[in-house]
DNA sequence: TTAGGGTTAG
């Protein structure tokens, strides 16, 4: 029997708790009173203290566990919700297994905690099996629960699943639509995402500020600035943009639709308060459309607000210096890091060798990942190697390559730079023996693709596809497009064709290929300039890095990109 | 005593 100055007792002291020494304490306390194996409550919370709690410490909450002669429900449910919001959800389902084996029947919040660490492990059998556990245990009819699983689903990219538990759900409210809503659209469905969100509407429901967000994602990866407008009408209606966060994915999708004074003008006239995210994702927006004085004034903007930037802050600023071709103030503001408290990471290193690189400062560029003090990563690798692509060093592009290998890199683009730059300087041996390579080690391609918006409707184009249901008036108008821009002086660059072949077909090969998913390549970037001329019409690209504004024959980037 | 959906990154 407890009595109730015990109860007390130990409640103020859990109450109180704020270290993990203290923890400690009441550990040996309920242990030397017999407390810990006989009053459940005090020893599940203490648990979950430690599982859960800041100052808490996972690997001593496990070691508590294992001194339990028989966990509790609430103990399974601690230690596993413990484990799923770690840096290694996976042990949270080998506890849940251990559960199952240990006879110890799993409740409603049990599934709940295992979906989630699934979702996190990216553990799609897992999913499943819980999924057909919650069937059989009957709890199926949890609004909570149901909702998990469409995330969960979702997460570990089973989208027909998380579709079919949504439309199987008898009752659903905004959390189980958001859950589909933004799981489309961080699974890069964004034209699912928008469509739900429209049905939403259309139906009458209340969107909240995550439906908005995800809605805001969507659009943001289609390009479809009309459907943004109206998203963003709908949060100023809805009074959603008091909240910061919202704010920050408005700024965003117009800054990835192309239209950065619009977020601006949506960065200067927020009524919340901005936080770090705000300005880190303006700079950005900047970063992304080459305006890079634009980024540093915001720099200074953010240190007299006395906020402090952080390394995203600097990443961004490097990159829009690394777009707007702006060397020696990147350079300087790279080496300012140090002193402001900023450590890079390899990101900031690889927007640095990036810099250096596309002016062609590629023995610095090359220097600076000798002496970095963290290993570079296979991206730092590529982008010297691309580099070196531009400019034509065949010395570094092989220790690059080489250093590529090494780590494994089975990537096409990587031998096809290689390739390309034998080919520029006719070194065929060799461009036949990376080809050589790339069989042997059946290399993956990435195939180019573009997206266009039309009304709302995501249109996806893979490099030579036929899948379109008008490709036959699409290659028509494109044939017309490359007859008129040759009247403009168009000249195929087929520099940069893997295979050794003659002129004609190099141009055939080159000639539907519009806009890359990846960075826009020399040939796109002049036949969309030439375009922008015989049309007379300004046209936006979106690249795998930048934004290119053509227009009048001119681009945006000024031809350094 | 313990549940669901979320913003910036080379």
């Amino acid at each position: 029997m407890i009595t109730k100055s015990t109860t007390i007792f130990i409640n103020t002291a859990i109450q109180k708790c704020n270290s993990l020494s203290h923890i400690k304490q009441i550990q040996s306390h309920l242990i030397s009173t017999n407390l810990f194996q006989f009053s459940l409550s005090f020893r599940s919370k203490l648990l979950e203290l430690t599982a859960l709690s800041s100052y808490g410490d996972l690997s001593y909450a496990t070691l508590i566990f294992s001194f339990i002669n028989h966990p509790s429900t609430y103990d399974w449910n601690a230690i596993i919700r413990g484990y799923a919001q770690s840096s290694n959800p996976q042990i949270a389902i080998t506890h849940f297994i251990s559960m199952l084996r240990a006879s110890q029947k799993p409740d409603a919040v049990t599934c709940s905690f295992s979906l989630k660490a699934c979702a996190r492990a990216l553990a799609k059998v897992e999913c499943h099996l819980i999924h057909s556990l919650v069937i059989r245990s009957g709890f199926m009819a949890d609004l909570l629960l149901q909702t998990t699983l469409v995330d969960g689903y979702c997460k570990v990219g089973d989208f027909r699943g998380a579709k079919k538990v949504f439309d199987e759900m008898p009752k659903r409210d905004v959390a189980s639509w958001n859950a589909l809503i933004c799981g489309f659209a961080q699974g890069s469905f964004p034209n699912e995402a928008l469509e739900l969100f429209n049905e939403m509407c259309r139906m009458r429901l209340k969107a909240d500020d995550v439906t908005v967000l995800g809605a805001l994602s969507a659009c943001s990866q289609m390009g479809a600035v009309k459907e943004g407008d109206k998203v963003w009408c709908y949060i100023m209606e809805e009074k959603l943009d008091m909240k910061v966060i919202v704010c920050n994915a408005v700024i965003d999708m117009y800054s990835k639709c192309g239209f950065v004074d619009k977020a601006y003008d949506v960065f200067r006239n927020m009524k919340c308060k901005k936080n770090i995210v705000t300005w880190n994702t303006m700079l950005m927006g900047f970063a992304m459309h080459g305006n890079g004085v634009e980024a540093i004034k915001l720099l200074n903007d953010i240190e007299n607000e006395g906020i402090s930037p952080d390394p995203i802050t600097y990443l961004g600023v490097l990159c829009a210096c690394n777009h707007a071709g702006l060397v020696d103030e990147g350079y300087q503001l790279f080496n300012s890091m140090e002193s402001k408290g900023i450590v890079r990471n390899v990101k900031h290193y690889g927007s640095i060798v990036d810099l250096l690189g596309r002016a062609g400062r590629l023995n610095e560029a090359y220097e600076i990942i000798n002496s970095m003090p963290i290993s570079p990563d296979i991206v730092l690798w590529q982008t010297l190697l691309g580099a070196c692509n531009t400019f034509g060093n065949i010395e570094l592009a092989e220790i690059a390559s080489q250093k590529l290998a090494e780590m494994g890199s089975d990537s096409c683009g990587d031998f096809v730079l290689l390739s390309n730059i034998y080919a520029t300087y006719k070194k065929w041996d060799d461009v036949g023996r990376v080809r050589k390579a790339m069989n042997i080690r059946d290399t993956k391609k990435v195939p180019g693709f573009s997206y266009t918006e039309v009304g709302g409707v995501l249109h996806k184009f893979i490099n030579g596809d036929q899948n379109h249901p008008s490709w036959k008036d699409i290659y028509r108008k494109l044939d017309e497009i490359m007859y008129r821009i040759k009247e403009h002086g168009y000249v195929p660059e087929t520099r940069f064709v893997l295979h050794d072949i003659g002129e004609e077909d190099k141009e055939h090969v080159l000639c539907y290929h519009i806009i890359k998913n990846l960075r826009i390549c020399v040939d796109c970037h002049a036949v969309i300039k030439l375009v922008s001329k015989a049309y007379s019409r300004e046209i936006i690209v979106r690249d795998r890095a930048r934004f290119h504004r053509f227009k009048e024959g001119t681009c945006s980037c000024r031809d350094y990109w």
